[in-house]
Order: C-alpha cells, then sequence, then structure tokens
DNA sequence: TCCCGTTGTGCTACCAATGACACAACGAGA
DNA sequence: TCTCGTTGTGTCATTGGTAGCACAACGGGA
C-alpha cells in the first residue's frame, strides 16, 4: 500500500504559533509593501490579517512596521525580526520535507540491551545501535534508517577498531544503482532478504566503483537511526 | 529569540489524510474493543466518530472490523491494515521529533556550482557540499548541518582521497563535549567563529578521547545537508 | 420472545475561524 | 484645506467541524 507522508511545519513561542499560513501573509506584505495589497492578493481579508499580526506580535514580538497616512496613503514592511523567522520556517520546511520524502529502510529486530536512549538492537542484518524512546517494556523495536544519514565506503578500507563515531556497519553488496541526476540511490544486500538503501552523490558512486555486486561497507550512526519499540 | 520548532504529521492517502486526531480514535478503539467506548473516554461523540472511520476507509480500505449485536451487543477491532498505518505514523513521528529536536548549525555562504539539486558552497568553515532546492538565481544560500548527521574521526587516520562517500570533510578542534546520559553532544570549532555541533555516543566521545582541544575531523554527507537559498 | 449494548444514521445546536462591510484615524503632498 | 490609500477597529454573516441527541437495526444469550 502506497502512503504519501506530510506534514505542517510550525513555530511556537510563548502561547502562539507561526502557521505556514501566516508565512504566506508575512511574505506576501513583504511582497506587495502594504497589508491591504496583501491581503487582497492572497483573497483574504484585511480585517482578520490585521488582527492575526497582532497576534503574532504579542509572541514573537514586532514583525510588521506599519505607517499610515502620508504619500500613497503609507505602507507596511517587515522587520529584520520576521525575515529571521522567515528564514527559520524555511530551513525547517526543508528539513522536514527532505525527512517526507527521502527513501528509507526499516529494520526490525529484539532489543537485547537498553541504556537511556540507546538500545541494542539484534537484527537481521546485525546488531544495532539506535535511539529509541519509550523504554517501559522492550522486547523489539523498528528501526527507520534514513537513505541520507548511510555512508558507503569500501571494504579494503575500513578498520575493525574504528576511529569514528559512525559505529554500525554492515556489510554487503550492491544490489541496485539507481542514478538521478547528481544524487544516486543505491540499495546494499546485507543479509538474506535485508536490504538498505543509501543516497550518495553519482561523484561517489563513481569515486567508489559502485555497480551490482561491488562489495561495501554501509556505516551509520546510532544517533541517526530512530526506532519506535512494538509489542 | 527563542523558538519551538513543532510539526504536523499526516499519512495521505487518495484525498484523505490521516492526522494526529485519528490515530488517538483508532487507538483508543484497539484498547476498548468498541467505537463507543472509544469515543467515550476521549470525550468525543460516537457519530462524529464513526463518520470519521467511514471517511478514512474510503481512502485507506478496511480499518476498523465492525460487529454489532450479538452478545456484548457487538464491538469493533482493527485490521492489520490499521496496525500497519499506526506503526507507520509512530515512524514518521519519531523521525519528526528527532527533526523538531536535534541541535543543529547554520552554516552561510556563497553559491560557486549548482548541479541539479547539489551545490557547492563557500562558506566560512570551507567549501560544502549540499542539496538546495530552488536554482533560480543562486547567490547565497544557508546550509543547516544536523548534528546527528555529523561523524567525527581522528585526524590520523582519514585519508584525504577518501573512499567512502561521507566528502565533507572540516577539521577542527573540539570546543565543548557536553555529556548527556548515552549520547553527548560535542562542538567543534572549525573556523574563527565556526563551530560545528555533532551528536555522538559517550562511547565514541571515549574512543577517540574527545575533550576540549582535540584535534578531529568532522565529515558529513552532502545528501544529508540541506540548505535554502538567500537573497 | 425479550433484553442488551453496540453499530449506523440523521437531525439540530454550538463554537471558532474567517470573510464582508462600514467607518474613523492618519499624514504627506497638492 | 482637501485628497487619497492605508491602517485600525468594530459588527454581522458565513462556514466547517464537532457535539448532543434521538432512534432504528442488529444478533447472541437468557
Amino acid at each position: 500500500m502506497e502512503f504519501s507522508t506530510e506534514f505542517d511545519a510550525r513555530i511556537g513561542r510563548g502561547d502562539v504559533t507561526l502557521t505556514e499560513r501566516d508565512v504566506a501573509l508575512l511574505r506576501a506584505i513583504d511582497d506587495h509593501g502594504s497589508i491591504n495589497a496583501a491581503t487582497a492578493t492572497l483573497g483574504r481579508s484585511y480585517s482578520r490579517g490585521q488582527q492575526r499580526i497582532v497576534e503574532l506580535e504579542e509572541g514573537f514580538g514586532d514583525l510588521v512596521a506599519r505607517k499610515r497616512g502620508g504619500s500613497g496613503g503609507g505602507g507596511s514592511h517587515l522587520t529584520d525580526l520576521a525575515r529571521e523567522l522567515l528564514n527559520r520556517y524555511d530551513q525547517l520546511s526543508a528539513e522536514f520535507s527532505g525527512i517526507a520524502e527521502t527513501e528509507e529502510t526499516v529494520l526490525s529486530g529484539q532489543v537485547v540491551d537498553h541504556d537511556g536512549e540507546l538500545a541494542t538492537v539484534e537484527t537481521a542484518a546485525g546488531t544495532v545501535r539506535a535511539l529509541v524512546h519509550d523504554d517501559g517494556t522492550d522486547t523489539g523495536a523498528r528501526l527507520t534508517l534514513r537513505a541520507d544519514a548511510v555512508t558507503l565506503q569500501s571494504p579494503s578500507r575500513s578498520p575493525e577498531g574504528d576511529r569514528t563515531s559512525a559505529r554500525n556497519r554492515l556489510e554487503g553488496t550492491v544490489r541496485t544503482v539507481d542514478r538521478g541526476e547528481p544524487v544516486a540511490l543505491v540499495t546494499v544486500d546485507v543479509a538474506d532478504e535485508v536490504s538498505l538503501a543509501a543516497l550518495v552523490t553519482v561523484t561517489s558512486v563513481e569515486k567508489l566503483g559502485l555497480d551490482r555486486g561491488t562489495p561495501v561497507v554501509a556505516s551509520f550512526k546510532a544517533t541517526a537511526t530512530r526506532g519506535v519499540p512494538v509489542e
């Protein structure tokens, strides 16, 4: 069954939260130079738009410098704070949509150890360390491993007693290489019936000489793999 | 200024989307064995709850097996599909909240090259490859680098012409080590006035002998650093 | 055959967010 | 002093989602 994963990003402060709708309003003000023109082009009512700005400013501080009267009747422009908020919102959305869109592989396994948030999980592909939130009855867990968190390297150069903080290592062989334009999706067989997806740049594909059958080591940080308890 | 980053996770299919509210309803049905008891304990109306289930099932397929009449009057229980949906939702939430909570560092810089989504950005800390969405007027970009995507390694063992797909490398020295219980937040000075945050396990801190002043190499994948264009 | 608690369905009422509209206040420039 | 387009403020209407309620349908067991 095919799902689409979606999200709403919000930025909160005090008891107001900035939503996508608010961001659109601020952007329109920035574009048109007045609340009036902004609400008009958005097909929204001025009165409500103005009210909303006041509400937001009670939580965040000055966002819109407004002037009435004068030549042209006045106008409004965004404060530096508002611009910072918009940038922050863009970044947040970019990260969320990264998650919503990126391929991921799910590993199920048994929790054999639990130290705070850090769990050791036995999976079909080997034992993996991951962050698992709840720790009440730790029997099993489903780990989700995002393709952009997996780094690939040649087996020749990959010491066992490692000097890196990426301590989850799974050996395998490349199953498929799906070249997008600047990025490629590589799937790696790490056990019978278990394969990982890794998102790497095409230049990395070439540097590592990745092709069907190439032996590789997939490594990923414990702190980058999150899981939820099951059963 | 201190913000809180929030989100709503949703799973869509067709033209219905499963929200957190729906998840709560399904969970309550699973707990109590009937829609009636579920809506009652949630303080919601039966009629609306039942309607909502029908709406969801039009998009997703059978979620709640309902039986009326019989001993006890009947009852309801979740289908396997519903359970799968709930698991999927849990995983998605876990990933989103990981993003919302995790420390991150922002690098601003000039875009010097743009190949599809992959941009090369000159920052104060060095040149970095990252995924940047829009590519209309590529002047500057703000890259956000999540602490859980940064891996640390000792400089001794880190070949220049690398055999790994993590190609962004920044050398620096440890500024602070903030030990949480199983995970530690390490900040690394990589240039004047620029420091990165890395989230690693405490055992990695010990293995690498990280302490204030320790020279380290911070590396991260281009596909794990996302940016938004500015100006 | 009756009893019971559930599902299924339809109606009204309510609430919060929003739009629609009216009108005063403003202030630079003609 | 007048004009003009904007901000600021208030009132009323509309809308979408929900609760509240009533009542029929169901079917296993007493």
